[in-house]
DNA sequence: GCCGTTTTCGGCCCGACTGTTTTCAGTCG
């Protein structure tokens, strides 16, 4: 069993002793162990093996808990979990994402009407019986019914860094396969797209047909939805993510990416092109009406080409006026992950990071970066222990000293500033100067009618030390929508102060989005991308998702404070 | 259930918001 596996099942236990309504402190046990056991650098499974090895060296993982970890590696659960999975069916946990209801309601709806699906929730809301029960009423109905819409249009679909994970465990096991001259993704995976709703993946070669063959005997793959010659889809892991895999003669490898990377939009227009010039373009190849003649195929730069268009990167190719700028030799020179030359957004254990200041500092050394920014939380996120007045000036002080003692990166002190209600900062600004760079977010107050917010984010932007409006719409894909303000308002005055507008790369945020991205560059705005770490891992992982994102709103280089060399960084972030 | 230079018991994060409501439990961030 790998950690993540782990992990889950205890997050899961957490949940249903927290319906069960067993004591807080030990919940918070439960889930601090997964977390830990999670971002662990080692698996659990290797050290329960070794003779010398304890699995109570890692921290938050105590007795008992080892103990049910022994039992969970040889039987695949464990006492506790049993006796609660007897109590509640495992599908009242899906009832947890339902916003307005947490585990006492889930535990009252099931004592009284044994309500375990969404589902038999919705009817139970429909039927106005919810308000029957003690401390609820017709508006948590209301509320309860509007988040099951939201949940069910956001199902079935996938964060972009879930169908990346799929996408490198099946390329190389379908390369296993051998005689594969290429194997891609195509889709909305190629695009960049911030979710995914499934996953294509395009193989040319002798051995594609024995690829097929492979492909549907995967371990993870529990559903062969269709099985042809060119073609087999599958539903692959727990998630059940749609996969499909064509195998395709390598004259067409071409013209199938471009016909399977989408998007639709930007598919007819290249199509409705080609038979202007006499031409049809389908996922075979690019071939002449009149005598049926193939043009081009084997390559996508063939047939954009041949359609008198410039290559158009995939990230563009959302019918948003790339072909036009193709025509006119006007597609921007997109941003690279190797133009990136720091991050300025990330967590250390004096927060709610994993690791620290020189365990990120050192990952991100490897990573080839010059400078990085410590990013850690201000005190409004008590829950994170945020840094208060005092130990953000003892932070910024220590990080002077430490880049004087050469880590071969330069430390820049900053601060993931709390912006409040009001639009105030968190810490005064006295401290707030002592600081290199200052990142303000809105991480509480989400719902505020758009107006409000509007102003809030405005007087943030007020505050001269802040650099960086951090996350600016505040999404969690899949999980929260934005929350509504005149973002154009808002990017225009980050403009006016100076102010770079975030494009986070952690991949549950991707925020800004491209669109949005795009809105506000045509605005004069820049931009940093950043990682938003809380592990060293996440450096490298994050970045390239924030680089897609910035590609999608067709940032160059130059757009992009984080890919100056240092010495122009610095003079970019030193205040007026 | 975990942890520990205040160390084997007693603390562990906590304030704001909402409406279930008129004094506070549940949820959220």
């Amino acid at each position: 069993m790998e950690n993540r596996e782990i992990a889950r099942i205890l997050a899961e236990t957490a949940d249903l002793m927290e319906i069960a309504g067993e004591d807080g402190f030990r919940i918070r046990s439960y889930r601090n162990a997964a977390s830990a056991i999670e971002g662990y650098p080692e698996r659990v499974e290797d050290i329960l093996a070794g003779e010398d090895r304890k699995v109570t060296d890692i921290p938050g993982v105590g007795k008992s808990i080892a103990a049910h970890l022994g039992e969970l590696s040889r039987t695949g659960s464990f006492e506790k979990r049993d006796a609660l999975l007897a109590l509640y069916p495992p599908t009242l946990l899906e009832l947890l994402r339902i916003q307005g209801l947490g585990p006492k309601g889930i535990a009252l709806l099931y004592q009284h009407y044994k309500v375990a699906t969404i589902d038999e929730l919705e009817r139970i809301c429909k039927e106005q019986k919810l308000r029957e029960l003690p401390r609820m009423g017709a508006k948590l109905e209301e509320k309860v019914l509007k988040s099951i819409a939201q949940y069910r249009q956001r199902t079935g679909r996938f964060l972009l860094s879930f169908g990346k994970k799929v996408a490198d465990e099946l390329i190389p096991y379908l390369a296993e396969s051998g005689g594969l001259e290429q194997i891609a993704p195509a889709g909305s995976l190629r695009r960049g797209k911030d979710t995914i709703g499934d996953l294509d993946l395009l193989a040319t070669g002798p051995g594609a047909a024995a690829a097929l063959e492979r492909f549907v005997k995967h371990p993870k793959v529990h559903n062969v939805l269709g099985k042809g010659e060119n073609k087999a889809s599958v539903q692959y892991g727990l998630e059940g993510l749609q996969v499909d895999l064509r195998a395709l003669a390598g004259e067409s490898y071409g013209a199938a990416m471009q016909y399977f990377t989408g998007s639709k939009e930007h598919n007819i227009l290249v199509r409705s092109r080609a038979l202007k010039l006499g031409l049809t373009l389908n996922e075979y190849g690019l071939f002449r009406v009149d005598n049926e003649q193939r043009v081009a195929g084997e390559t996508e730069e063939q047939v954009y080409a041949a359609l008198g268009l410039a290559w158009i990167p995939p990230e563009l190719r959302e019918n948003s006026g790339e072909i036009e700028a193709a025509l006119e030799g006007r597609l921007p020179k997109l941003i690279d992950l190797a133009d990136i030359r720091g991050d300025l957004h990330m967590h250390t254990l004096e927060t709610d990071g994993r690791a620290t200041l020189e365990e990120m500092a050192e990952a991100a050394r490897a990573l080839g970066y010059q400078y990085i920014a410590i990013t850690d939380h201000s005190k409004a996120l008590a829950m994170a222990n945020g840094l208060d007045e005092k130990r953000a000036v003892d932070f910024a002080r220590q990080v002077r000293k430490i880049n004087q003692d050469g880590l071969g990166i330069r430390i820049f002190s900053g601060l993931e500033c709390d912006i409040r209600r009001d639009g105030a900062m968190d810490l005064a600004g006295d401290a707030l100067a002592e600081l290199d760079i200052v990142v303000a977010s809105v991480h509480s107050h989400m719902n505020l009618e758009p107006a409000e917010m509007t102003d809030r984010l405005m007087r943030a932007l007020e505050s001269p030390s802040v650099r960086v409006l951090g996350h600016p719409t505040g999404r969690l894909l899949l999980n929260r929508d934005p929350y509504p303000f005149d973002f154009e308002r808002v990017a225009a005055e980050a403009v006016r102060r100076n102010v770079y507008l975030e494009i986070n790369g952690s991949p549950e945020r991707l925020d800004l989005p491209g669109a949005m991205i795009r809105t506000a560059k045509a605005l004069g705005a820049k931009f940093a991308i950043n990682t938003d770490s809380h592990h060293p891992k996440h450096l490298g992982i994050n970045m390239p998702f924030g680089v897609i994102t910035a590609r999608r709103g067709w940032l160059e280089a130059r757009d992009v404070l984080n890919t100056l060399p240092l010495a122009e960084f610095e003079k970019a972030i030193r205040k007026s």
